[in-house]
DNA sequence: TTGAAAAATGTAATCGATTTCATTTAGGCG
DNA sequence: CGCCTAAATGAAATCGATTACATTTTTCAA
């Protein structure tokens, strides 16, 4: 603010009137194709904009309306590919609905958090969509009494707050259950922190699905994760290669995760799925670049991106919006199939 | 506009003036943390403030500020990894400096393009990064006479707008260089369409390193694709593949491309780096995740982020910016190198 | 031609902050 | 105690749009 500031001053909506002899009123209703202007006052408008260069700023326009048309995204990362179909969805509807979207990553730390709360306290945008599971749900509840917020994937029951999601412990049953269908009573679960819903509900559909057919829980073949990458998935996968025991398959509730073991799998000497069979969970685009290909469980994150931004839009709207739960679908592919090399 | 809003009206900041019995103007003083309010009035105001839940509102701040503090990244794609981790370099300096990023993806979409540019054009952000090399540079060019604008990854010479990138020739010709030595005189290279200036730099490299050592080229061997993702990778491959004289090593311009033809190769039932060898560029994080892994060219994404939003930030204060030519690094990997199984 | 209704346009308040300039209050010193 | 200066505070303009309401102009039927 004290250095001279790029480009020179652009025209205001005064300036335009002034051009073209009328009041701001009529240049504003010009602006907004309003229909009880005269065609010939409408041209005279529309020559001193185009003579003048003249933008209406979104600055002005948004504090009279005491909107920013701006919806907040929230992330842990950008680096897991899951939320990024999520995202295209959520753009699609924000687009066509005349807002843009507020990325921010808060890398699960609650300072960041906090600074992006404050951009909807602040009003810096109309509403928020939450994927992060390690948000602080207590602050996301008291901001959602007086903002609009929707929880995406992650969620909180009884929170009051409205989410989209999928049925986790449906999903993770039919995953393992395909796995002992084809075969497999020696069934790992790499999953994250219990800490989170989906993680417990992941745990749940695991578990069920052993019991019903009868397969006694090891709990060595629990292995849990700090973060959903790469790296965690290898070195989880590592220690499930050192047991003594050594299951003859895998499910890990993130593909990331899944990628990893697969790799440490490789670099073990075995092969997947003849040794170790492997499914993973979301269908990132790269599940479907590893060698093997990866099965997977289909969460349809671009739906969810969208059912996502037209809650929101409705929940700014005063509307009523109920919670919505998505079909999830299994993706048998090569990581489970034998059609491997 | 039509419906009621969510949630119960706000107080401004008139009401926490009244509450406090001071002026609006005092308010605004403790609230930006001027020395020239007493202790005691600001204990008032501060109290006030708390008793109201006043949060003061950006769209004012930001009218009476003429700013949005808002930066525009522009980027074809959001699923190339490889503008991720430039985005959180940016993202880094950003937050620093009390700004926020509206990440726009363009779909190498003209009018969605347009969408964006409108929104620096109506003030909605401060400032632009363009990593996009669809970009119209026209348009582009236009819109840095009035407003901050800077260019990341790709760029146009001459066109007076500062950029950020690295020396695209001599990692290209490096990387080819790499493969010559390790013994191979057959290399491919899959490019992309040579509008781009990436593109064309990249196919010097490539050309100066076959020179430089006798190598004359063959003109099957150089494959354009339409975009940089893993599919387009795949096909490249099995045009390569199904060459009479077949190569015995590749380069790809980008490492999802790269991804694509490690994939085909093996699909094909040949190896790497024995069969053929690959080599990438980027080092996206996945280039570490695939088996074999991925010989590549690392670009300093991260850094590359912050020098831009560096320049941006400088620019928008009106300093002189010069554009910046980073250092690049080849990374040896499994690909290349023999190691793999 | 006139007058009422409809259409077009203008005036001024408003959104919620910041900041300049004027004014009041406090403080220090003789 | 009074005066001068510095500190604290307030009044009002300002940023750039939108819009309720007031006013002017046009239209058209009687």
């Amino acid at each position: 603010m004290v250095l001279r500031k790029v480009g020179k001053k652009l025209a205001n909506i005064q300036e335009v009137a002034k051009q073209a002899r009328v009041s701001v009123a009529t240049v504003s209703r010009v602006l907004n194709g309003q229909n009880t202007v005269s065609e010939k006052t409408r041209k005279k408008v529309e020559e001193a904009i185009k003579k003048l260069n003249y933008e209406p700023s979104m600055l002005g326009r948004n504090l009279r309306n005491s909107e920013s048309r701006l919806f907040l995204i929230l992330i842990p990362s950008i680096s897991n590919p899951f939320y990024l179909e999520i995202i295209k969805g959520i753009e699609a509807v924000a687009i066509s609905q005349n807002y843009n979207i507020l990325l921010c990553e808060t890398d699960s730390n609650p300072e960041k958090e906090n600074i992006f709360f404050d951009l909807v306290r602040k009003k810096m945008a109309d509403g928020l969509i939450s994927m992060d599971p390690t948000v602080n749900i207590e602050t996301l509840k008291n901001l959602s009494e007086k903002h609009a917020i929707i929880q995406c994937s992650e969620y909180e029951e009884g929170s009051g707050i409205p989410y989209v999601t999928i049925d986790n412990e449906e999903a993770s049953y039919r995953a393992v259950k395909h796995l002992i269908q084809i075969g497999h009573k020696k069934i790992a679960l790499i999953n994250s922190d219990e800490k989170y819903l989906y993680a417990r509900q992941r745990k749940m559909g695991y578990l069920r699905a052993l019991e019903e057919y009868g397969i006694t829980l090891n709990s060595q073949y629990i292995i849990l994760t700090q973060h959903l990458d790469f790296e965690n998935g290898q070195h989880a996968m590592r220690k499930i290669l050192n047991l003594h025991d050594r299951p003859t398959a895998v499910f890990s509730v993130s593909d990331l995760l899944a990628i990893g073991a697969l790799k440490e799998i490789n670099t073990f000497g075995l092969q997947v799925p003849s040794d170790i069979a492997v499914v993973g969970f979301d269908k990132i685009d790269f599940s479907n670049m590893t060698n093997p290909t990866l099965t997977t469980i289909a969460q349809p994150m671009h739906k969810m991106g969208t059912v996502a931004a037209k809650m929101l839009i409705d929940k700014m709207n005063g509307k009523e919006v109920e919670s919505i739960i998505l079909d999830h679908e299994l993706v048998v592919r090569e990581s489970t199939s034998g059609q491997s090399i």
